[in-house]
DNA sequence: CATCAGATGTAAATCAGTTGCACAACAAAT
DNA sequence: ATTTGTTGTGCAACTGATTTACATCTGATG
């Protein structure tokens, strides 16, 4: 979540034409503050606005291309949250396996040694991603 | 991979009859030393043995469900390794976004501290994964 | 041997996401 | 203002992984 961001400015320094659904998608995803899936973000753009599943699933693959956005998926679909950057920092995730849903945690909850891993690894190195399972909140009342 | 378990023993000790082809399903889990997708594992059965695709599916199904294995997604498929058990270890893995394999890290590549995270959290958490996204050494030759 | 629950096979369905192609929008060139 | 070209969008059909519904087989037990 981030009052702070131009969406437009974001798209438009990274070299992308800010068209309308792409702010609307973009605005969407930074200022929710837990990951949305691509039918989540159609549905929230088709409330006001006419547009195509497929342009949300073309743009959320454009941002991800561009890491303006990050993927989770969860086992049955992927939710999209703001990438890493100054407004918003790396933090661990929550999975809920009963609702699939997926909340983020605070950046200090929990904490990484990576060691002299990175040195070692005889790849590429991305990302370092820390997921937490279980069931949230909501689930433990319903069940 | 795990030349100490008896994998018929192991379904038995859970309560599930160890039918020849949950014993299979397990075995080829157990002595991998990455996890296998569902394809990989019907592939592998399949070479000397008569079976379906969905046998495979309800055995992985319940062999997940009785925690004897454990399912990781890479965003195209599902993938599965031994539960951690004594004679396996928790442990991080790497995910290769170029060609989806899922490797098997070491345990103490990477440490975590939860600090006080799971008292505070309020749902159920299950399990904590700590997945590593880049570029697998082979697929960094072939680009 | 008969019976019955549980395991397996088969075909069809589902679900998220992708592709191919036609059309629209917008900007630059004529 | 019209033409052209590039890029974005809509629509329909497709794909791949997984699930479902239902029929059939199998193995243990009486």
């Amino acid at each position: 979540m981030c009052h702070r961001c131009d969406y437009t400015e974001i798209l438009k320094s990274t070299g992308l034409d800010p068209t309308k659904n792409r702010v609307r998608v973009l605005e969407i995803i930074g200022e929710n503050n837990s990951p949305l899936s691509a039918e989540d973000i159609f549905n929230t753009i088709a409330r006001s606005h006419r547009i195509n599943r497929v342009t949300v699933y073309r743009v959320l693959k454009l941002l991800s291309e561009h890491m303006l956005i990050e993927p989770f998926n969860n086992g049955r679909s992927f939710h999209y949250g703001m990438a890493p950057s100054k407004n918003h920092p790396p933090h661990p995730h929550f999975f809920c396996k009963s609702c699939g849903k997926i909340e983020c945690l605070n950046p200090e909850s929990v904490m990484v040694d990576t060691l002299n891993f990175e040195k070692v690894f005889p790849g590429k190195i991305d990302k370092l991603e820390i997921r937490v399972e279980g069931i949230c909140k909501n689930c433990m009342k319903l069940s």
